[in-house]
DNA sequence: AGCACGCCGACT
DNA sequence: GTCGGCGTGCTC
């Protein structure tokens, strides 16, 4: 008998067997209408195999699609992707499927349109001396390209060692000869510069691709890709999961950058991953970019997982710029050392960037009397002070940054009603505020989520045209920008990035403070930066002073392998969140309990559960547990042992298999 | 996630 | 008397 494996939109983590009717013209990837308990479901089917079935089974209802909505390869993607994370099979299929034949999807309204999102332009390409490293990686990524068979490159390319021509004359390889790139990038806004300038030096449809395009941009880019008619994809995370014609060339910029990992919304996939996936199955060229690279990269170049290919000099002559600490002045932002600093770039008509780790004002509000601190009423978390709107009235106002949740600033503290609540820590609008009384001749400019909503171009564009002295901003200003006139870089409080409790605050630390370092003194001017920190000892602080990358990751690297943290083991995250704390630590509980019982002898840890650093979701209470699984200890069989403990009606439990996000 | 079934409060 | 609240249980 003909079976078809169906998959619904559901969180339920298998598939649903049907018999398929004779006369049923039906393949894998086509959509079906099937009874699903007491009513008719939409689902993709997933597989179809001939066999006895062991359970009365129910027959398909009819045909969605004739022709299959998903091309073969993406749909052996989702069913890689839903064993790999330990997600939902149906949830995955979602994930592929594009918002179009969703049966009742809508996309989220855009108010401005932005530019098409496939782009066909022809310019002729300018004539440019490569440096030797430039030259090098080429040679060797683009004789790996006519190969035609899956291998992965580490490219380890200083700041500002040119890696930007070496993807653009890859890419026009891999197209050359009839095939498509994808490039993947880790934030919306880096998207659209990368875009027009493979458009325009290309001249090959290339398309965009991100969570903001309209339903129209998504449209002509996932059926010009599937089609082939599209070349090259330019896109961030989700565009690991697009369909292709014929692919050659997989890249990711910035590969250490965290957002290439889903969180928040299952499946919560890796981009990397799934980048590495379909080149194996394409049989294609996965090339990983970065000056600061991941340690999961940098450990599978070590032991020759991927090969490593670097590129050690900058483009331009200028030299690494000077790195120096200044200690953290008491009640303010700004040490002595650095305003003299920032007062030598006003006076030469040179800018300076300054990196701020929280956007705001001041990163908590407490009574000193008695202990009280503004918390989110919905997430639990420590609320952030940022000065409110012009017309609120009020000088201030509390925010969450985890939700959308904002209220007025209280006068009193609504504990104990005593005057004289504190606001401590420095966000990006106080740093501001208080240049503004150093430096009042100082023309500053601030870049963070908060300005950036509609003018994100706008504020790196005024920057750029020296309509500022001064960028204050978040790790947005760390990004891939090229500002020549910068020779000065300032980090407020390199400290607080160590602080974090999770075991890859060192590595992100690093990165930042390598990452804006390179900001500095790009265009043959000489670059100097400031570290405002009371521990220059520290690892992470130290090696930016000498600017030792690789000696900081092999460090980490064998100190994660004493401590038997990633990218040695592997970690699952189980969440739980509920109505009331006694079911859903109740649950967590039986859950730690059974999996002590079932994975310990197999060097399989449990820790927790304890409450998460997010106490609440949605006024609700939220406990975790980290299973950590031994380095060639098998994740399947934790995923089925979590799998096979109850989770009650009223908690909802998610699986997050090599967590980045701990709280 | 839906959707039904099942037992307790304010209404035509 | 019944319309409906959302707790809990199942979906090949």
């Amino acid at each position: 008998m003909k079976i078809a494996e169906v998959a619904f939109p559901v969180p339920l983590p298998q598939g649903f067997h049907y018999l398929v009717p004779e006369s049923m013209p039906v393949s894998a990837g086509c959509r079906v209408r099937a009874p699903f308990g007491p009513r008719i479901a939409v689902g993709t089917v997933v597989s179809l195999f001939d066999g006895e079935p062991h359970r009365p089974l129910k027959a398909l209802g009819s045909l969605v699609d004739p022709e299959p909505v998903l091309p073969h390869e993406l749909l052996e993607c989702a069913v890689w992707m839903s064993r790999r994370y330990a997600a939902p099979i149906g949830e995955c299929i979602k994930a592929v499927l594009p918002a179009f034949v969703k049966p009742g999807a809508r996309a989220a309204h855009r108010v401005s349109a932005p530019v098409s999102a496939v782009a066909r332009a022809s310019d002729p390409v300018a004539p440019f001396v490569l440096t030797s490293g430039q030259d090098r990686a080429i040679k060797v990524l683009g004789e790996r390209l006519t190969q035609r068979k899956f291998s992965g490159v580490l490219l380890y390319g200083v700041p500002a060692s040119g890696k930007t021509e070496v993807y653009l004359r890859l890419i026009r390889r891999a197209i050359a000869g009839g095939g498509q790139a994808l490039f993947l990038l880790p934030e919306i806004s880096l998207t659209l510069p990368f875009f027009e300038e493979f458009s325009a030096s290309l001249g090959a449809p290339v398309a965009l691709w991100h969570s903001r395009l309209t339903p129209r941009q998504r449209r002509e880019a996932w059926l010009g890709m599937a089609s082939g008619e599209v070349k090259v994809v330019v896109g961030a995370r989700s565009a690991a999961l697009l369909p292709f014609k014929d692919l050659r060339l997989a890249v990711l910029d910035e590969e250490q950058d965290e957002s290439f990992k889903q969180e928040g919304q299952s499946p919560y996939y890796h981009a990397r991953e799934l980048a590495f996936h379909r080149a194996q199955s394409w049989g294609a060229l996965a090339v990983l970019g970065s000056a600061t690279p991941s340690l999961e990269a940098w450990r599978m170049a070590r032991q020759g997982a991927v090969d490593f290919l670097d590129m050690p000099e900058r483009v331009s002559s200028s030299a690494r710029p000077k790195v120096s600490v200044a200690p953290i002045p008491a009640g303010q932002a700004l040490s002595q050392e650095l305003i003299e600093r920032i007062k030598i770039r006003l006076a030469r008509r040179e800018q300076s960037i300054l990196l701020v780790n929280r956007r705001g004002f001041s990163t908590v509000l407490l009574c000193p009397k008695c202990g009280w601190v503004a918390r989110c009423p919905s997430c639990g978390v420590a609320q952030i002070q940022h000065e409110a709107a012009q017309d609120s009235g009020a000088l201030f106002e509390l925010r969450c940054h985890h939700c959308s949740h904002r209220e007025s600033s209280p006068a009193l503290c609504p504990r104990c009603k005593t005057q004289g609540l504190r606001a401590a820590g420095v966000g990006t609008q106080k740093v501001m505020a208080e240049l503004r009384r150093v430096l009042p001749g100082a023309r500053v400019l601030r870049m963070d989520q908060d300005t950036l909503r509609a003018k994100e171009e706008r504020i790196y564009d005024r920057f750029l045209a020296g309509e500022a002295d001064i960028l204050i901003g978040t790790k947005l200003v760390a990004k891939s920008f090229h500002f020549p006139n910068v020779t000065l870089v300032g980090v407020i409080d390199a400290d607080s990035m160590l602080h974090m409790p999770d075991f890859r605050a060192s590595e992100r630390a690093m990165q930042l403070l390598a990452q804006v370092s390179g900001r500095s003194g790009r265009a043959g001017k000489e670059g100097e930066v400031v570290l405002q920190s009371l521990k220059p000892e520290h690892e992470a602080v130290a090696k930016t002073i000498d600017g030792d990358y690789a000696a900081f990751a092999d460090a980490e690297l064998s100190s994660r392998r004493h401590l038997g943290y990633p990218p040695h083991t592997t970690l699952i995250r189980l969440v739980w969140s509920g109505k009331s704390e006694e079911t859903v630590l109740g649950a967590a509980e039986k859950t730690a309990e059974e999996l002590r019982a079932k994975l310990s002898q197999a060097g399989h840890e449990i820790t927790g559960p304890a409450p998460a650093v997010v106490r609440m979701t949605e006024g609700k209470p939220r406990f975790h547990l980290l299973i950590k699984i031994p380095e060639l200890g098998e994740i399947e069989r934790a995923v089925s042992a979590v799998r096979a403990c109850a989770v009650p009606s009223g908690v909802k439990r998610t699986i997050n298999v090599d967590p980045y996000d701990l709280f």
